[in-house]
DNA sequence: GAAAAGTCGTTTCAGTTGAAACTATATCGC
DNA sequence: GCGATATAGTTTCAACTGAAACGACTTTTC
């Protein structure tokens, strides 16, 4: 059998590395802005695309429906996103930013590609490319040992 | 500003993909085994060098005390490890495999390895290696944005 | 065109997590 | 030595998460 160490061990690795570049952001946007990560990714999300529907929120930013939902609901109650009615489909609604939403964007936006660059200037060029299409791929290895799901190792 | 889309935020990629690694393990050590990701987590640890405390799977796993203690509950109740008195300092316990626990783990670290082998078999050697580096970086500039803890994005 | 089946989003509930408080033991400072 | 401080491990509690049940609306089927 050949020697496991859980230190060498991939899925630990990315585990441990994952873990601590979330804390670091999310421990930013909180102090910074009084977002949490799901909030986040929907803002930015709805700023790439307005007048989208939770369901597809839910698809873009990988999140279960119920987290869609809260953070949704936070953000609307915070005056940072508006719900239009959608004629076509009167279950859902249509998603946008409010100005202030849009506002709170363009402030949270840079600050977050300058918390990647700190973290991505540790890599050339090539290897950011490189590391990327890694991922892709163990992604899609992953996908077929085990169809769906948020995980813990 | 350089333009944000979710998909290509590092920290975002990072989490998905770890997210999808780790559902895929732990649905099948569970199934398997019945053994959670911080029990595994421990058991790899214990069988690599018996007679550890909790404190030091802490380190070792980089798991909180809370998480620890548990694990290590649930796996003494189920006879898997054995606490041994610490003569030099009795707060706490040496932890080790029982007979029973050895022959588990002799079957969970293969199957261990097989599943890691189905997602690093994406990757030639040289990618491997490459990736290996990247996360002790990565992980290192993102210690120290932001200290510590286990977080979100 | 109305019953059956499906989908969007919310609410409820049970499980997991970690910070803080606590107990027991150990070490430090004098 | 012994009171003050620190550490190992457990327990408690509040927050977060997602599965399941639900309500509202839509689509399909006959």
């Amino acid at each position: 059998m050949a020697d496991l160490k859980l230190d060498q061990f991939l899925p630990y690795r990315l585990s441990v590395v994952s873990n601590r570049v979330s804390a670091a952001i999310a421990t930013a946007y909180d102090r910074l802005f009084g977002l949490r990560i799901p909030e986040w990714r929907l803002i930015a999300v709805i700023a790439e695309g307005p007048g989208i529907t939770q369901q597809a929120l839910g698809v873009a930013t990988r999140m279960d429906k119920v987290t869609v939902s809260r953070a949704a609901q936070a953000l609307v109650e915070r005056g940072l996103v508006a719900r239009a009615p959608n004629e076509g489909d009167r279950r859902s609604h249509l998603l946008a930013l409010t100005a202030t939403g849009r506002l709170l964007y363009d402030q949270v936006a840079p600050k977050a590609l300058e918390l990647e660059a700190k973290v991505l200037e540790q890599l050339d060029a090539g290897e950011r490319v490189a590391l990327s299409a890694m991922l892709d791929r163990i992604e899609a290895a992953a996908s077929e040992v085990a169809p769906e799901g948020v995980g813990a190792d």
